[in-house]
DNA sequence: ACAAAAGTGTTAAGATTACACCCATGT
DNA sequence: ACATGGGTGTAATCTTAACACTTTTGT
C-alpha cells in the first residue's frame, strides 16, 4: 500500500510517506514472501502502510508487520528509501485499483521507507488488510509482477540480505527452534541462489560456534535421521557484533 | 538544516521530509566532514535540505551537495533513514537558532534521509546556506556536539563506510587523480581507524588492479619519492560490481 | 650526515575449495 | 532390498598475517 486515501495533509499520518515490507519467510526449502491480493483483483503488492505522527518509522514498519503476520518482536531491518519521481502511475492504478480506492486525492507522489523481515513460516498467520482480499507466502522464484515499484523494491530487498548474510549469520529468526543442519543449508543455499557443498559448510557453521547440536535427531524423513540443533544465543549475538568473519 | 520556515504544506516541498548529507573529503592523512555553523552562534550541524516535489531525493542530494561543495557528479550514498519521533527538541532549538529561523512553525517531527558522499578535499570550495555563518572541513575526530541528531546520523554513515569498503574499493573519490600508495593506504586507515601494514596492504592494492603505477614519483616531501598512482577506473568499477573479494 | 618516510620479500598459519563413499531410515 | 538424503575427512590451493632492513630525499 502506497498511501492512504485518508492522507489529506493535517490528519494523523504523515504526507506522501509510506513503508513497504518484504517479508521472507523460509518453507520446504524455498524463500517466500508474503503479498497481499488486492481486492477482487489480481493485482499484487507488497504489505505497506502508512507511518502516524506519533510513531517512530520502525515502530510504523512493526506495527505493519504485526498486522499481516500476527508476530511481535520480529526481526526488522530497514534497507532503503524509495524517493523517485515516479515510483507509480496514477492513470494505471485508477483503472487497477479505482474500485478499492479512488486514487483521486492520492499524493502525485510518495516516498516509502523499505524494510525486510525475516520470519518463523510456520508462526504467522497472515491477514489481509482493509484494500486486499489475501494475504499469502509466494515463493520468490514466482512472484508475478507486482503493483508500484515494489518488484524494484524486492529485488533491493534481496540484495541487501544476501549483503546483511556476509556479516552476520541468518537463521535464527527464519527457522524453528529446532532444525536440522541440512535446513539450514538450503535456508543458505535460498538466499544465496548457489549450491553449497554439505561438508564445506558443516565446518564453517560448527567453527563459528552458532549452533549447538541436540541429542534429538529429526524423525519420519523416510532417510537417514538428521540431528537437531539449535542456535547459541549468546554466541549466534557475538558473532552478529563483530560483524566480522561470516560467509559462506 | 532539518526542515525550512516556509515548510507549510502546499508549498513546493515535501512536509516533513528532510535530508542530512555526510560529506566525506581527505586531507593530510585525515578523514575531514563538512560541516555549517549556524548563524551568529557556535551550533554545527550537517549539511542538509528538503526535497522539493518535483524532483526525486536522490537529485535533491545531488542539489544540497552541489550548494555546499560546487561540486557535481559526486559519489553519494542513501545510507539510512531516521525516522524516531525525538529527533530534535523544539525548544532547545528554538532557545539556540530562534534568531535565525523561528521554529514556531516547525513540523512537531521531521523525517531525514541520510546520504554520505566521498569527494576531493582539494576541489570543494566549501559554501555555507542562508542559515549560516559557515561552512568548513572538520576534522572527523574532533566533531563537536552537533545540533539535532546529527551525532547519531554521522556515526551511521562513518559505519555505513566502513562497511562499504569491505564490498568495495574506495579512493577514486576521495583522492586527487594521481596519488600515491602511502596516501591511499592512509585513506583506509583514517577509514578503518587501524594501522595497516604497507606491505601487505600494497600487495592486495596491486593484486586487485584498481590502480597503475606511473612513470612519475611526488616530489618535495623531504623524504623518499613516492611513486604516482591513478586508478584503472575500469577494473575499478569491475571490482565495484562483483563487489566481493575486497578489504584490508 | 642525518632524520624521516618509502619501498620491498619471505614464511607460517589459517581459510577455502574440491572431492566420494558409507550410513540410516521409511517404504 | 532399495531409494533417498544424511553424514563425514583429507589434501591442495589460496589468502592472510607477521615481520625488518635498505633506499631515497631534503635539510
Amino acid at each position: 500500500m502506497e498511501d492512504d486515501s485518508k492522507g489529506a495533509v493535517g490528519l494523523d499520518l504523515i504526507p506522501q510517506l509510506s513503508l513497504d515490507c518484504v517479508i521472507f519467510g523460509f518453507h520446504d526449502g524455498l524463500l517466500k514472501i508474503l503479498l497481499l491480493r488486492w481486492k477482487e483483483t489480481e493485482e499484487w503488492s507488497l504489505p505497506g502502510g502508512i507511518v502516524l505522527q506519533r510513531e517512530s518509522v520502525d515502530d510504523a514498519a512493526n506495527r505493519v508487520l504485526m498486522e499481516r503476520t500476527g508476530l511481535t518482536e520480529i526481526f526488522l531491518k530497514q534497507f532503503h528509501t524509495f524517493g523517485d519521481l515516479h515510483r507509480y502511475d496514477k492513470k494505471e492504478l485508477q483503472d487497477k485499483l479505482g474500485h478499492v480506492i479512488s486514487t483521486e486525492h492520492w499524493y502525485d507522489r510518495a516516498v516509502s521507507i523499505g524494510y525486510f523481515a525475516l520470519v518463523d513460516y510456520a508462526m504467522v498467520f497472515p491477514n489481509p488488510d482493509k484494500y486486499t482480499d489475501e494475504c499469502k507466502w509466494v515463493d520468490l522464484k514466482e512472484v508475478p509482477k507486482l503493483l508500484f515499484d515494489h518488484n524494484a523494491i524486492l529485488e533491493k530487498a534481496i540484495q541487501s540480505l544476501r549483503r546483511e548474510l556476509s556479516f552476520q549469520p541468518l537463521g535464527y529468526n527464519l527457522l524453528p527452534e529446532k532444525f536440522t543442519m541440512p535446513e539450514l543449508m538450503r535456508l543458505y543455499e535460498a538466499v544465496l541462489d548457489k549450491k553449497i557443498d554439505p561438508r564445506n559448510f558443516q565446518k564453517k557453521i560448527l567453527k563459528s560456534g552458532i549452533v549447538i547440536r541436540l541429542e534429538e535427531v529429526k524423525r519420519g524423513l523416510a532417510h537417514k535421521s538428521p540431528f537437531l540443533y539449535r542456535f547459541d544465543k549468546e554466541r549466534y549475538e557475538e558473532v552478529l557484533e563483530d560483524g566480522g568473519l561470516f560467509f559462506v
